[in-house]
DNA sequence: ACCTTATTGTTAGGCCCCAAACAAAAAAAT
DNA sequence: ATTTTTTTGTTTGGGGCCTAACAATAAGGT
């Protein structure tokens, strides 16, 4: 899951704003419709990367490696880039490890550290699965115009200013 | 979490796609962007529904219910419509029985089968909570134009038929 | 009527995420 | 030099979601 499947009719939408007056039907629409998609995309990405064996935190864990193949970087650094907390990270590392698609290596100098790296199993399984994987992204987005694209990009931006004043006040 | 946090740079798309061709750069960025969005969407939304004790998967139940409160729902109406399996919806009525939001009936002629219904409570609480949460879906939205929100479902839409083509070839 | 099949809600077991608490080690304060 | 604070990775326990398997019941086939 991730978002509600049944979106609510425009009749409904109306019976709700007639419950709640405050109710911002355009807002409301297009909320909902941007948490379903992403929903659904998220979905269909889980189901390519099931059949490499991979989970989506596995799978962004790897190819946040890959920006930089050949240095280790600190589990810590890797759970803020991925988006994660610390303990989180360690369960990926310990799955991506016994799959040996990774090496934890032990800091030469402060030993609280570590350095993860890529194996050769590991670059090979991302070289082999992403070309694969792009291409189905390209096929996702295959029906946007690159004005559509930019478009896109403007309002959701927009969005997440909308996101950072939520709390604010 | 829900998607990575640290989404690539001009550059790194640049690197990645010299590494592979056949990636779709514009088609890449719209695609981490929107997912990006939708995980931070998310995050806010359960940090205001955990504030009422509540869970997303348990919220849009209550929610799917208050469509028609006085009627009673089966959880497998319910699963099907909130997105979940029926397991899962076992566990979320478990959750909102016990906080007495909810509460399961027994089919007066199928004894395989329950009917949901709101209680008192549950009806309370959504009615106490509901105008608030719609309205920081309005802030949410507010920088947002009445045609950049048609425009918006109008670009996910075709996302949505991208989605559908995935698998079929 | 009897046997098979389908449906309903639940349980059991697993994965992924989090928060909180830890031990080990390093850095800072005194 | 000793104590305190901070940082790092991990463990523990909990929640939410899933799949697979169940028992109970109903519906259909013969």
């Amino acid at each position: 899951m991730f978002y509600l499947k049944d979106l609510p009719t425009e009749k409904t939408l109306r019976e709700f704003r007639e419950r709640y007056p405050n109710l911002d039907m355009s807002a409301l629409k297009a909320c909902t419709v941007l948490l379903r998609t992403g929903s659904d995309m998220l979905t269909a990405f889980e189901a390519i990367l099931g059949k490499h064996g991979l989970s989506q935190g596995r799978f962004l864990t790897l190819i946040v490696m890959n920006r930089t193949p050949n240095k280790a970087i600190s589990p810590s650094a890797l759970a803020e880039k991925v988006g994660v907390k610390r303990a989180t990270m360690t369960g990926l590392l310990d799955g991506l490890e016994q799959k040996e698609l990774v090496e934890r290596i032990a800091h030469p100098e402060d030993r609280r550290k570590l350095g993860i790296r890529l194996t050769n199993k590991g670059r090979q399984l991302l070289d082999e699965m992403l070309p694969g994987y792009y291409d189905q992204i390209g096929k996702l987005m295959e029906n946007l115009s690159e004005k559509e694209r930019q478009s896109l990009g403007l309002i959701l931006g927009k969005v997440n200013k909308g996101l950072s004043t939520l709390f604010k006040p």
